[in-house]
DNA sequence: TCATTATGCAACTATATGGTTGCATGTCAA
DNA sequence: TTGACATGCAACCATATAGTTGCATAATGA
């Protein structure tokens, strides 16, 4: 359950959502095509991978002095299954639930 | 976009996302019955189910002098689709280009 | 060789976050 | 009516987080 908790921290933060998406829009970019555009420092998009790379959402590999960032999809396919897919599941009869619920309130 | 980095941030901690599957096993709970078994206090719960309603992951209403708390699975059924569908479409590709890579990079 | 480029490391800062405690308010039931 | 119960509100605290700046290191290429 630890790796899950990771996982739903690095994408706790928008800036680092932006970087996979960049990542998903085109793999393997270095770390200097992956600040262009961005506000923040080198240092701070630094940072955000670093924290994405802990959660194993990013893998990297040196290519000479150029680190090259691929997206790992497994842990975001993880959460999907472990996780969301339970509330999913339950989705219909939860929101009736809810529905009913309300109801109930404007009833009295 | 701002609705899901709210839903996100609301998932990012552990004890809110414990809360959460505690409603999805039995909705409709007291804070008080929220509050059994925990190690924090009532006032800390509070706060965690405070930011599940703020992302709308959690819907609320008083009876007597009771709070009945009641999972909403809209917003987490939105990420699924909004989100994390994307990366779930380009899996298998996104897989085998870094299991490319590595073979790459293990060859020299 | 040497300037340039790509990145890392460390120290520092401001604010967000998760938690606490104390007291107030409103509802229920004897 | 009154005490107990369920919850809210506010102040406070320690740590985590997101960001910065400055300097160091290593690869590239003219």
């Amino acid at each position: 359950m630890d790796e899950l908790d990771a996982v739903f921290r690095a994408l706790a933060d928008g800036s680092r959502r932006e970087l996979l998406d960049r990542l998903h829009a085109r793999n393997g970019q270095t770390l200097n095509e992956l600040c262009t555009g961005l506000v923040m420092s080198r240092q701070a998009v630094t940072k955000h991978l670093a924290i994405l790379e802990g959660a194993n959402l990013v893998a990297t590999y040196w290519r000479g002095r150029e680190k090259l960032h691929f997206l790992n999809p497994v842990p975001i396919h993880a959460i999907s299954e472990r996780w969301i897919d339970k509330y999913e599941h339950g989705r219909l009869r939860l929101l009736a639930e809810l529905k009913k619920n309300f109801e109930e309130d404007s009833d009295g």
